[in-house]
DNA sequence: CGTCTGGTTGATCTAGATCAACAGGAGTGG
DNA sequence: CCACTCCTGTTGATCTAGATCAACCAGACG
């Protein structure tokens, strides 16, 4: 019964959830790794709006809602998933009442921050909002080695470090750039390298 | 009872709902008018994040989730707004379970409509997207005159104009200017009239 | 009248886009 | 093992949308 329901994962980066413009048919339990969630314009260029990882539930809108999904979902990094059918998520919802508070909780955190990145887009140079996502990879994989460095391996490539803060690769290259020669991050390949941890707070606005 | 619980007031514009930090004590229900929602940065500068008019509720996120208003709601032109008390909306999701379904709902589709100017701030050019907005008056506020010209009174000044999209007064003008060099608008103070509209369509980067 | 507020204009500057070339792996296939 | 191509990223040269700074203008208002 909860074996049908159920499906967990391990994917690849470049697998696909689920598709803008598909009708749920279920959520997706991220349990570890890294996913993407696309918008891709009519125009033809896509944005990539936000990344979830560890313990966040992705799709639930479209499923909740009752139509198509707005984005799609995309593995960025090895990932393993959890998928849940509709009519489970169905069944969840009548015998716990609670459970849509959950959602409700969880749609209010996803506006927050939404709202957030899009008044950055709209007020911060390429500069600040670029630092400030190095900032999130920093809290949430980033470590120190033995003289007390800080570290943080980036999960993705440039390409989609770009689309994450609306620019192009070569901007990010050059931006990149500047900041080593600025002696405040160090890059190798996708390791960074925090040289001066409060230049780069100051630079990103400090809104942390 | 009810008449402490809700309170109905004429505002004008500059007026202020309430205030981003405020902790939250009821919701607006707008009856008419324009409100806008407007994130101040910690840099100083503030970005326009979204309108509302007829029949949105506004606070009601700072209200469930039990944590201070993320913006400040604020009035554009004169509007008709309802206040209701926290402790009533209390009574009133207790008494009926339905309501918050209602919520959530709202969420989503204030979730919906951010991701939306999101992904656009990161792709359109200024152009696309300030014809986008001059559209979504005319959906709602649009008019033809005797000859089926269409026409749109803009709510809101150009200052309001130009933070709504990211950018600085002076570049609004100049965007008028070209656009009415091009012949596909004309501009008479706040009245516009859409003289190509296809141009504008196209250009908007039709997505209606 | 002056002063203020909202808007326009001009001159200039710059962040970032664009286009094009190139460089280093990582496969892949002979 | 070498040659080939693919894929990601870097670099250079140039272009341009939009910001910035400063002046100015018209209407509202005391």
């Amino acid at each position: 019964m909860v074996d049908a329901a159920k499906r967990t994962r391990a994917l690849e980066p470049g697998a696909i959830l689920y598709r803008q413009g598909d009708d749920a048919d279920g959520v997706y339990c991220i349990q570890s790794g890294l996913i993407g969630l696309r918008r891709v314009m009519p125009s033809g260029d896509s944005a990539l709006l936000r990344l979830c990882t560890n313990g966040v539930t992705v799709g639930y809108r479209g499923l909740l809602s009752k139509r198509p999904h707005r984005n799609t979902a995309e593995v960025l990094s090895p990932s393993v998933v959890c998928f849940i059918e509709r009519s489970y998520i169905r069944r969840l919802l009548e015998v716990n009442p609670h459970l849509g508070e959950r959602f409700l909780e969880h749609s209010f955190s996803d506006l927050d921050e939404t709202e957030t990145e899009h008044a950055k887009s709209m007020t911060l140079s390429l500069k600040a909002r670029f630092l400030h996502v190095l900032l999130i990879f920093y809290e949430r994989q980033g470590y120190r080695d033995a003289t007390d460095n800080h570290f943080v391996e980036l999960p993705i490539q440039r390409v989609e470090l770009a689309s994450l803060v609306g620019a192009r690769p070569e901007s990010i290259s050059r931006l990149v750039r500047n900041l080593e020669d600025e002696g405040i991050l160090q890059f190798d390949k996708r390791r960074v390298r925090f040289r001066d941890m409060d230049a780069v707070l100051r630079q990103a606005g400090a809104q942390f």
